[in-house]
DNA sequence: TGACCTGATACGTCGGAGGTCTTGAGCGAC
DNA sequence: GTCGCTCAAGACCTCCGACGTATCAGGTCA
């Protein structure tokens, strides 16, 4: 194996078994490469590569450190990794989206506050009957990530953020504003938030369902 | 921006936008670092990073190569990102579990071919009544990975197979077995392949429902 | 007291020098 | 003709030393 590699697996051990804790600053890279017996050059690989996954955060001039770790923190870099499938994937990522958000829906019912839900109203108000693009992805985005936050479940909350990711959700977008999908798309986000407020689980997920399977039907008839 | 996050998004750029295909040889380091206006040392930051993600594929004395880009490649990168979790998020990691793995089996249960149900009881009959530690989990692993690649969803399976990573697993079990659960799990996973042969995908969902409930009910008393 | 300057510290980038591994061409034995 | 070996070229691996740049702490001066 690699010495950076080696790198990896040991600043990994260090933090997993606790040596090294989440905020933790860990030693100067010219120090850390002469305890891991290797060079500055090859241990900057190392750092790099965990840099970008969100499991240490290099700041110039300071020093380098271990983040939070939180599952939203590391999860994100899940998007990094979505960007890169290709349309025929979507389908497959868009059925697990839709196994997920009906769940994440119901829960939410059990546990939104009625700030949130007022919150959410607002937003589907502010957004009018004939919105741009732009907005309406935006909107869209935003709605269903306010829902699934509610849940109460971080980890499912990342999860399903780096699902829709932008790009995906772009993709899809572009073209179903063509069709008549704008208008039954806000009907049924009004719909969702009724049975939200009406902390009516199984309505919730039913609308859910609903909203992806639209999205994953005309998507299937477009590909 | 630092040269070499720079270059990480030119390269993730030459691969979504489909100048780089999967399979595809990238220049030797020397050109490549060349082209992107930055030195080989940096370079080899972004593409070790990339690598760690399985974007790339590095290979001593032949050259560096695109990955197939798999979703199933992609996303056992999670598996290493779900290492560093500690036990208090478990928890949230065995809900999204709860909520992905019933909905995979029930899908299995429509598509599922005779010889996988015939290669899952024979492993289960391999297993015996009274396995050992290493055996079990060896054998709950496979078990699951096997029904869930019968859902035919790569993104699902491979989503899930690191949700159940050997990290978390094995830590469940460990103190699992010191108790009666084994028998228990052995006659739940009996019931999950029945449901499976008689192709009723409702009661496959049930059991496996209440096969990760159970795991789930016995954390949640121990933590 | 507060703004500014400065030195120490640590990460960022670079160029070059060997080392190691893979591959494929060339060549001889069977 | 085929198989197996040798060997050289190509590409990545590792290291070193130097210099650039950003941050922070402490001191200086108005």
């Amino acid at each position: 194996m690699a010495v950076t590699d080696e790198a990896i697996e040991k600043i990994k051990g260090m933090i997993v078994s606790g040596a090294l804790r989440p905020g933790d600053r860990l030693p100067k890279e010219s120090e850390l490469a002469a305890d891991l017996g290797l060079s500055r050059n090859s241990l900057r690989e190392a750092v790099r590569a965990l840099s970008l996954i969100r499991i240490l955060d290099v700041r110039q001039g300071d020093g380098t450190y271990v983040t939070s770790l939180d599952p939203q923190l590391l999860l994100e870099a899940m998007s990094f990794v979505v960007d890169f499938h290709r349309d025929d994937t979507v389908l497959e990522f868009l059925a697990v989206r839709r196994i997920l958000e009906p769940a994440a829906t119901a829960m939410a019912a059990l546990r939104i506050s009625e700030q949130q839900l007022d919150a959410l109203t607002a937003q589907l108000d502010k957004l009018g009957d004939d919105p741009s693009v732009e907005d309406l992805v935006a909107c869209d985005l935003e709605f269903h990530r306010g829902i699934v936050q509610s849940s109460g479940n971080s980890v499912l909350c990342s999860l399903l953020d780096g699902l829709s990711g932008p790009t995906t959700r772009a993709r899809i977008w572009r073209g179903l504003t063509q069709e008549d999908a704008v208008g039954r798309t806000l009907r049924e986000h009004r719909a969702i938030l009724a049975a939200l407020r009406d902390r009516d689980a199984e309505a919730a997920r039913s609308w859910a369902t609903v909203h992806i399977a639209s999205v994953e039907q005309w998507l299937r008839s477009t590909l």
